[in-house]
DNA sequence: TTGCGTGCAAAGGTTTTGCATGGCA
DNA sequence: TGCCATGCAAAACCTTTGCACGCAA
C-alpha cells in the first residue's frame, strides 16, 4: 500500500523545479547542478528515484534521446493525464536541437496505428529522429 | 581520404552474420558469442568499430530500443538506400517485443513531417514506443 | 520513537579508447 | 616493410543499489 508520503525539502526543491521549467527538457544533472548553484543539496539518488516514480505516475515523461547522454525528462503537469495535450518530439540528428511538436497529422498516426495494428502509441516516449529544417538547408556536408 | 581496406576473416566473419541475419536484430553480444560457439574470435571492440562504420554508411541501422540494455543493430543491404524499403519500428512497452511495420500510413508520416515541417525523417533510427496488441488483451494489470 | 528519505560511494551495464601485437598488401 | 586491424583491459558514462544516518510525523 501508499505508504505515508513524508514532505522533505528535496521534494519540494524538486517540484519547484518542474514547475519552473514545465514543458523543457532536463537531464537529472541539470537540476543537482541547478541546486548546487543556490547553496541546496540533492543528490543524484534521490532525484533518480523522485523522476521515476513520477515517470510510473504519469506526471513526467522521461525520453532517451541518445545512448550515450542522460535520459532526458519532461514535466508534464500534475494533474496531466496522457491524453490531455500530447505532442511529440523530433530530435535533430545534426544539430542534436529537440523540438516539440504539436500536430494533428501525427496524432492521426497514433488512431491508425491503433485501429490498424491494435498498437497503442505512447507519444511520452516516442522521439522521431531525423535532420531539421535549418540543418537541411545547410547542405548538409558537415558532420 | 578513404584508406585501403584490408579484407580480414573478422570483416568476413562479421559480414556473413550480417547476411545470414538480414532484417532480424542482434546485439553486439550476439555477434560475439555466435562465433564464439564456432570457435572463432571476434572482439566486442571490433565489432562496435565494423557496425559504428556502417551505420554512418546506412547499411546497418542501429536503435536505442532501452537505455540500459544493449543497442539493436539490423543489417539493410549493402546497396540499402533508405528509400528501398522502409520500415519502422514499434517496440512494446509491456512484453518488449519489437515489431518491424511497413505501412504506408507511416510512411505518409514521413512525408507530411517533411512538407509541414521541413523534418526529414529517419525510420532507420525511430521506434515507436507503446504497448502492442496482445499485451492490451491482457487486461494489461501485470508490469 | 519509528521508519521513510537522503546522500555517499560502490556496483552494474554498455560502449569507447589506448596500446601493443598481428596480419594484409 | 608499412600501416591498418585486432583484442585486451582499462576507462568513461549514466543509472541503480546498499547502507548508515538524518529527519518528518
Amino acid at each position: 500500500m501508499a505508504r505515508t508520503a513524508y514532505r522533505t525539502k528535496q521534494k519540494e526543491l524538486l517540484l519547484s523545479y518542474l514547475k519552473e521549467t514545465g514543458g523543457q527538457h532536463f537531464t537529472v544533472e541539470d537540476v543537482c547542478a541547478h541546486f548546487a548553484k543556490e547553496d541546496e543539496t540533492i543528490g543524484v539518488a534521490t532525484v533518480y528515484r523522485y523522476l521515476d516514480k513520477m515517470v510510473g505516475e504519469g506526471s513526467v515523461a522521461k525520453y532517451v534521446i541518445d545512448e550515450h547522454s542522460a535520459a532526458c525528462f519532461e514535466y508534464r503537469g500534475e494533474s496531466a493525464c496522457m491524453e490531455a495535450a500530447p505532442h511529440f518530439h523530433l530530435k535533430c540528428e545534426k544539430c542534436g536541437t529537440l523540438i516539440h511538436l504539436q500536430c494533428d497529422e501525427l496524432s492521426a498516426v497514433q488512431t491508425k496505428l491503433f485501429e490498424d495494428h491494435g498498437f497503442e502509441l505512447n507519444p511520452m516516449r516516442t522521439v522521431f529522429y531525423g535532420v531539421c529544417a535549418d540543418c537541411r538547408k545547410k547542405t548538409g556536408t558537415e558532420e
